[in-house]
RNA sequence: CGGGGUGUAGCGCAGCCUGGUAGCGCAUCGGCUUUGGGAGCCGAGGGCCGGAGGUUCGAAUCCUCUCACCCCGACCA
C-alpha cells in the first residue's frame, strides 16, 4: 500500500483528550477518529489491524469446529421481555421504536437471537453438539465510555454459543472454546493469563475471563507464584488465618469514647490511636431490600460479590443516606455492631481481632477495648473481603497470591439452561423425550483486543505491533522521492515483495526523511526499511526491527530475500 | 446518575475578568531554498467563537437555558 493514496493522518502532538496509552497512539497513528462519546470510525491502517485480528479469531473458531453465522444488530424487544431480560438489563440496553412503535434494541449480545435460531432450526440430538459464532458489532450504552476502544460504547466482538444434550457435553465444548482461547491469544503476541471469574446469579456454572496484562488495565486480578491458581479480584480468595483464641486475652473493660467529627476509619485511628486493622469497619448495605450490617477489619476492602454469595441474594448495594439513617437509627460513620438490632455478618477474618475499636451507633462515638462475646456476640461469619497480595493460596501449600492489572479480553461461561428454559430450547432425545439444552457462551472483545496489544507494546516513539497484528510486515521508506535512481530501486523493491506475498507499506511522500522516521515509529511496523541516502550510494539498503537497536546494511540484491525471510514468508 | 472541567480554524491553544466585530503555533495551499530523525523564508486560504434566548448602540466576552465532550466518583459513609 502506498503511503501517498491512503488515508493515515498522523498526529504530531498529543490529543488532549486521550488518557491511556492505546487511546493516545491510536490517534496519533492515524487508526481511528472518534464520531461521538466512544463510538469510532476505524480508518484504514487500525482497519487493517482489526481485520488481523478478526482472521485469528475466526481461524480458531473454525477449526474449534464452530460455525460462523451472522445475526442482526437490530432485535425484537419481544425476544428480550421472553427471556426476561427486557427488564433486567438496564440502561446499557440501547432501546428504540420503529415507525410501528414496536420496540427493539441494539444488541449488546445475542444469547436470546441464537437460541431463537436453534429452538426453531434443531430438532434432534442428533444435530448437537452446536456451536456458532459470529463476528458483530455490539452497541452497550456503557456509564461512562472510556480510553477509546478499550471501553467504547460500540466495539466489534466475536461471541459464540455452543448447545449440548447435557452437562457432560458442555464440559467438552467449553474445554474445546478454552484452548481456542489460549491459542488465540498466544498468536496475538499477547501475555495474557486466564483466570477463574465470578458466574453471579446464574450460580453452578463456571466461568473463566481472560485478561491481558497491562498495568493500565481496569481489573485487577489476582494469581498465585507458585501453582496455577488465578481468579479476578471478585472471585479470588485466600486460605485463611489461623484464628487466635480470643477468650484467653486479658482486654481491658470496655469504654465508650468521644470521636467528634471524625467520619473514616483513617480518621477515626489517628483520633484514638489506634491502628486501622483493629478497628471494626461497619458498612451498611441493602440485600434484597433487607438492610444487613457487614463487619471487616478496617484496612480491608469489600467484595460486594462475595458479599451477595453469602447473603444468598442476587447483589447487595450501598443504601441511600437516608435510607440508611433510617434503618440504622444513626448516620453512617458510626455504625457498630454492638446492640445493634440489624442482621450482622462478618468477615471471617474479624474475630481474629481481640481488643478492638467499632463504632457505638451514635453519632460522634465510638467503642474501644471490645471483646468479642464479653461484650458483642460473634454474628455469622463469611468471606466478604478483597483478597491482598502476600496472602497465601488457597489451592497450594506454599503460594502467596500476587495481584496484577488486566484488560479483559475473553469470557468463557456455562450458561446452563439460563436462556434455553425461558425460551424453550429443546429437542428429542435418543429415547424420544424432549430435553432442554445446555450452552455455554464464549466472548471475544475484537477491537478491545486491538488497544490492549498495543498497551502492552509500545515505547516512546509509538506503536511495536506484534508480528501478527500489524497492519504491515514492513514499512519501506523511499528516502528521498525526487531522487529517480532511488525510485526505481525502490518501487521495484516494492513490487517484488508485495509479488512475494509480504505485506508493505511503501513510504512514497515527498516529505522530508525526518517526518518518515518519526511516522514509521509511531505506525510501529516490525521491519523498517530504507532506501535512498548514504546508504543507498554504497548500493545498500537498511533493516532495522521496529525493537531493534541498529539498523543493518543489507546489499540491494539480497534485500529482498533477506526481506521475505525477515517477514517470515 | 452525582460532582468538577472544557467548548474559539483540521489539531493544540490565547483572547473573556475590564464588551467595540478574532489571534498564535502546528497542519493545509502557492513560490523559492533545503533534504538521514517532525526544515527555513515569503505569501495565501480557512472560524455565523457549540446552540438558543436575553442585556446592550454594540456580545467570543455579561446573564439564563440547552447540547456535546473530558475528568473524578458511584463499596471505605
Amino acid at each position: 500500500m502506498r503511503f501517498s493514496q491512503t488515508l493515515i493522518p498522523t498526529l504530531r502532538e498529543d490529543p488532549v483528550d486521550a488518557q491511556v496509552v492505546s487511546h493516545r497512539l491510536m490517534l496519533r497513528a492515524g487508526l481511528i477518529r472518534p464520531l461521538g462519546a466512544g463510538i469510532y470510525t476505524w480508518l484504514p491502517l487500525g482497519l487493517r489491524v482489526l481485520r488481523k485480528v478478526e482472521a485469528i479469531v475466526r481461524q480458531e473458531m473454525d477449526n474449534a469446529g464452530a460455525q460462523e453465522v451472522l445475526m442482526p444488530a437490530v432485535q425484537p424487544g419481544e425476544l428480550w421481555q421472553e427471556s426476561g431480560r427486557w427488564e433486567q438489563y438496564g440502561k446499557e440496553l440501547l432501546r428504540f421504536v420503529d415507525r410501528h412503535d414496536r420496540q427493539f434494541c441494539f444488541g449488546p449480545t445475542h444469547e436470546e437471537v441464537i437460541s431463537d435460531l436453534v429452538r426453531r432450526e434443531i430438532r434432534s440430538y442428533r444435530q448437537l453438539p452446536a456451536n456458532f459464532y459470529q463476528i458483530q458489532t455490539k452497541f452497550r450504552d456503557e456509564i461512562r465510555p472510556r480510553f477509546g476502544i478499550m471501553r467504547g460504547r460500540e466495539f466489534l466482538m466475536k461471541d459464540a454459543y455452543s448447545f449440548d444434550l447435557d452437562w457432560a457435553g458442555l464440559e467438552v465444548s467449553y474445554q474445546t472454546m478454552f484452548a481456542a482461547y489460549q491459542r488465540i491469544f498466544q498468536r496475538c503476541g499477547l501475555a495474557f493469563r486466564a483466570v477463574e471469574a465470578d458466574t453471579g446469579s446464574i450460580g453452578g456454572a463456571s466461568s473463566h475471563e481472560f485478561h491481558v496484562l497491562a498495568d493500565s488495565g481496569e481489573d485487577v486480578i489476582v494469581s498465585c507464584d507458585q501453582c496455577d491458581y488465578a481468579a479476578n479480584l471478585e472471585k479470588a480468595v485466600s486460605r485463611p488465618a489461623e484464628i487466635a483464641d480470643t477468650g484467653a486475652v486479658a482486654v481491658p473493660a470496655v469504654e465508650r469514647v468521644a470521636t467528634p467529627g471524625q467520619k473514616s476509619i483513617e480518621a477515626v485511628g489517628q483520633f484514638l490511636r489506634w491502628p486501622v486493622e483493629r478497628i471494626v469497619k461497619s458498612l451498611l448495605v441493602e440485600a434484597a431490600g433487607e438492610p444487613v450490617l457487614l463487619l471487616l477489619r478496617g484496612d480491608r476492602e469489600l467484595n460486594m460479590v462475595k458479599a451477595a454469595a453469602a447473603l444468598g441474594v442476587p447483589q447487595v448495594t450501598i443504601p441511600e443516606p437516608e435510607r440508611a439513617a433510617q434503618w440504622a437509627g444513626v448516620a453512617m460513620g458510626s455504625l457498630g455492631p454492638l446492640g445493634t438490632p440489624l442482621r450482622v455478618l462478618a468477615d471471617r477474618e474479624v474475630p481474629a481481632l481481640a481488643d478492638f475499636v467499632c463504632g457505638a451507633n451514635t453519632e460522634g462515638w465510638h467503642w474501644q477495648h471490645v471483646q468479642w462475646e464479653r461484650d458483642v456476640p460473634l454474628p455469622a461469619l463469611a468471606d466478604l473481603r478483597n483478597v491482598v497480595a502476600g496472602e497465601p493460596c488457597p489451592r497450594c501449600a506454599t503460594g502467596r497470591l500476587q495481584r496484577h492489572q488486566g484488560i479483559e479480553v475473553g469470557h468463557v461461561f456455562k450458561l446452563g439452561d439460563k436462556y434455553s428454559q425461558s425460551l424453550g430450547v429443546r429437542v428429542l432425545d435418543s429415547q424420544g423425550l424432549e430435553q432442554t439444552l445446555v450452552m455455554g457462551c464464549y466472548g471475544i472483545g475484537v477491537s478491545r483486543i486491538v488497544a490492549a496489544a498495543i498497551e502492552q507494546h509500545h515505547d516512546q516513539n509509538g506503536i511495536c505491533w506484534p508480528v501478527a497484528l500489524a497492519p504491515f510486515q514492513i514499512a519501506l521508506l523511499l528516502l528521498n522521492p525526487r531522487e529517480p535512481g532511488e525510485v526505481e530501486a525502490g518501487e521495484a523493491l516494492y513490487r517484488d515483495l508485495l509479488a512475494a506475498g509480504v505485506e508493505v507499506l511503501l513510504d512514497d511522500r515527498d516529505e522530508r526523511a525526518g517526518v518518515k522516521f518519526k511516522d514509521a515509529d509511531l505506525l510501529g511496523c516490525p521491519l523498517r526499511v530504507v532506501v535512498g541516502g548514504r546508504s543507498f550510494k554504497e548500493g545498500m539498503v537498511e533493516v532495522q526491527a521496529r525493537t531493534g537497536e541498529r539498523a543493518e546494511r543489507v546489499p540491494l540484491a539480497e534485500a529482498l530475500a533477506t526481506l521475505v525471510r525477515l517477514a517470515g514468508r
